[in-house]
RNA sequence: UGGGGAAUCGUCUAACGGCAGGACAACGGACUCUGACUCCGUCAAUCAAGGUUCAAAUCCUUGUUCCCCAGCCA
């Protein structure tokens, strides 16, 4: 690292390699990427890798990086997934230095097929599919030819512009490249350049009645961008071929370099448009957005924030290995993220009423509390105390283990920046259980701490009744109790039903009773929190509750 | 039985013929008005077998395992 650089440094890897030894060399003087998506569905974390490779590439050594919309297949594109898909780039906080769409370039498209034919390198086939996948040939076997393969350029020429002309119906004519039928890669047996599809396009209407292929369109596409480098996800190793020699038959403006990297796999859930679209149309999720989504716009609604995405992104790294990411790194870049910005405050979600039998009824004070004990600079706020508080029903326990450093009869805790408290008496309903819990406090322990120096092991938190705002939370989970559930027979089976818990009773510390929208706070001891858009009622996500190590004590006892 | 890829701590990822390093996780401990944070420490890996070399994760040979490809999807 250069001294005068003070920006983090992020890892190499094979991919900033060959970029740098291009730079080095001289084969560019600038790079250019783009992140190519089809509008066809929300962005999720996958992509959001891609976007960071992308777009962070792009920063990296000074150069440029496109958003570019692969909108070639109109039936299954809309324009909701184009503005969800700006909205989240956005959102993570990269700038596109164009915006650009493939069908921006449908008549160049056009006019290099046709350039194709005038050569003898495609033509019109009349094939349909099932006859064209009978042909193909198999993994082992060699294709066969069409019969319509050695039709003359006249009349291809011919049938594409009637093609274009809209004459035919769809399926009756395909057009091909005519390249190898026995290649033993398959993406080279005449791969399709253009179908009929007499389908309305959200940008060129219906301009066009037939469509290019990806294969066809993206190496082209890159090509009019100028593209130095074109970062694409493992599958399309084999289209590579494909790729380089489509760009050597026609003149293009430039020859991008492909290169693959493996997807992002995370454990626990899912990155497939198709599986996360039927999730939410068959209402296993409430939505695109619903905070359990690995969607950028779940986990934003979730109280993800994108430094802490970019961070994660950083972290996994870059390579052509597959592999599956633990949720512990995502869960690891968030907390680290929340724990230096997030303000604390107090809340609790399973309430435990709280008498002080001692303290002088109708009395209220103010007490102080910091918003953030490691940093002072974000201030102090006051907190009501009184007679009748809540703490967390988890914070009281009968027969308490000598480990258990909270509230037991008989033993003594500090309230959180109030007074420490005995318990003298638990009051229970018929059934047995825990209703109220009588206490009695030190007067003298105020800010924390006793004249006499007594040491008290367990701080808890505390709202004060009277003054508690009412909220909903609700805690979310893994959404999958599979490790891959896209890897089992039916994934929908492997669905977590405990990823969400909606609390309807929790009681928050007044400050929250009016939250900043787009602030995580932390309620201390148990999580960071982010008020819900969506919602009328005061309701609270979870985003990521803190590390507990009483948690893992516990779990060894049980 | 075709073609294209990949194999390093539990999980990711460095090392590009010269001390297998880092992160996350786990486990111990210190600190603590959050059982958080922070700090310290521990555990832990080169797919296998041969070969080349003073020296191999790295080069060669032979295997093994895993992933992708037979859409008029991207």
């Amino acid at each position: 690292m250069s001294e005068n650089n003070n920006e983090s440094q992020k890892p190499a890897n094979f991919i900033s390699n060959i970029i740098q030894q291009d730079l080095d060399s001289n084969k560019h003087t600038a790079i250019q990427t783009r992140f190519p998506p089809e509008p066809n569905g929300y962005l999720h974390i996958g992509h959001a890798k891609s976007i960071c490779i992308n777009f962070g590439l792009a920063e990296d050594f000074g150069g440029k990086c496109n958003l570019r919309f692969d909108d070639t297949n109109p039936e299954k594109e809309d324009d909701e997934y184009v503005e969800s898909i700006k909205e989240d780039v956005a959102w993570l906080g990269y700038r596109w230095s164009e915006l650009c769409h493939a069908s921006d370039y449908f008549e160049q498209l056009y006019d290099y097929a046709v350039e194709l034919i005038k050569q003898g390198k495609a033509y019109v086939d009349s094939l349909d599919a099932k006859q064209m996948r009978e042909y193909r040939g198999t993994l082992t076997e060699p294709g066969r030819e069409s019969p319509d393969r050695n039709r003359s350029i006249e009349d291809n020429l011919d049938l594409f512009a009637r093609m274009r002309a809209g004459e035919f119906e769809d399926g009756k004519y395909l057009l091909r490249a005519k390249i190898d039928m026995a290649s033993p890669n398959i993406n080279m047996r005449d791969p399709a350049l253009y179908r009929i599809k007499k389908a309305h396009h959200q940008r060129t209407g219906d301009d066009w009645p037939i469509y290019p292929m990806y294969d066809y369109t993206h190496c082209i596409s890159d090509a009019i961008e100028n593209i130095t480098h074109s970062l694409c996800t493992l599958e399309f190793e084999d289209h590579r071929p494909l790729y380089d020699w489509v760009l050597n038959q026609v003149q293009t403006p430039a020859h991008p370099q492909q290169i693959e990297f493996a997807r992002l796999q995370l454990k626990y859930t899912i990155t497939s448009k198709r599986k996360l679209n039927q999730l939410v149309t068959d209402k296993h999720v409430d939505s695109w957005d619903d905070p359990r989504m690995p969607t950028i716009s779940g986990l934003r609604r979730r109280g993800y924030t994108p430094a802490s995405i970019r961070d994660f992104c950083d972290r996994i790294g870059v390579t052509k290995k597959d592999s599956f990411i633990e949720m512990a790194v995502l869960e690891n870049s968030i907390r680290e993220d929340l724990n230096e910005i997030a303000p604390r405050v107090m809340g609790v979600l399973d309430p435990l009423k709280v008498t002080i039998e001692n303290y002088p009824d109708g009395q209220t004070e103010d007490m102080q509390a910091q918003n953030h004990p490691q940093k002072p600079e974000m201030g102090t706020r006051t907190v009501p105390f009184s007679k009748t508080l809540y703490i967390e029903r988890d914070d009281f326990m009968e027969d308490a283990p000598k480990k258990f450093f909270r509230l037991s009869q008989g033993r003594e805790v500090r309230l959180r920046y109030a007074y420490y408290v005995t318990c003298t008496d638990v009051i229970k309903d018929d059934a047995g259980n825990v209703i109220e819990l009588i206490c009695t406090y030190d007067p003298e322990s105020r800010g924390g701490s006793t004249p006499d120096g007594r040491k008290v092991k367990g701080t808890i938190h505390w709202v004060s009744a009277e003054h508690a705002v009412d909220a909903r939370v609700n805690l979310y989970d893994r959404l999958f109790s599979h490790p891959n559930p896209a890897g089992t027979d039916d994934f929908i089976a492997h669905l977590n039903p405990e990823s969400l818990i909606t609390l309807e009773n929790c009681k928050l510390e007044p400050s929250l009773a009016t939250p900043d929208e787009d602030t995580r706070y932390q309620f201390e001891r148990l999580g960071y929190f982010i008020k819900d858009k969506q919602s009328d009622k005061l309701t609270f996500n979870r985003t990521v509750t803190l590390r507990d190590a009483w948690a893992k004590i516990d779990k060894a006892n049980a």
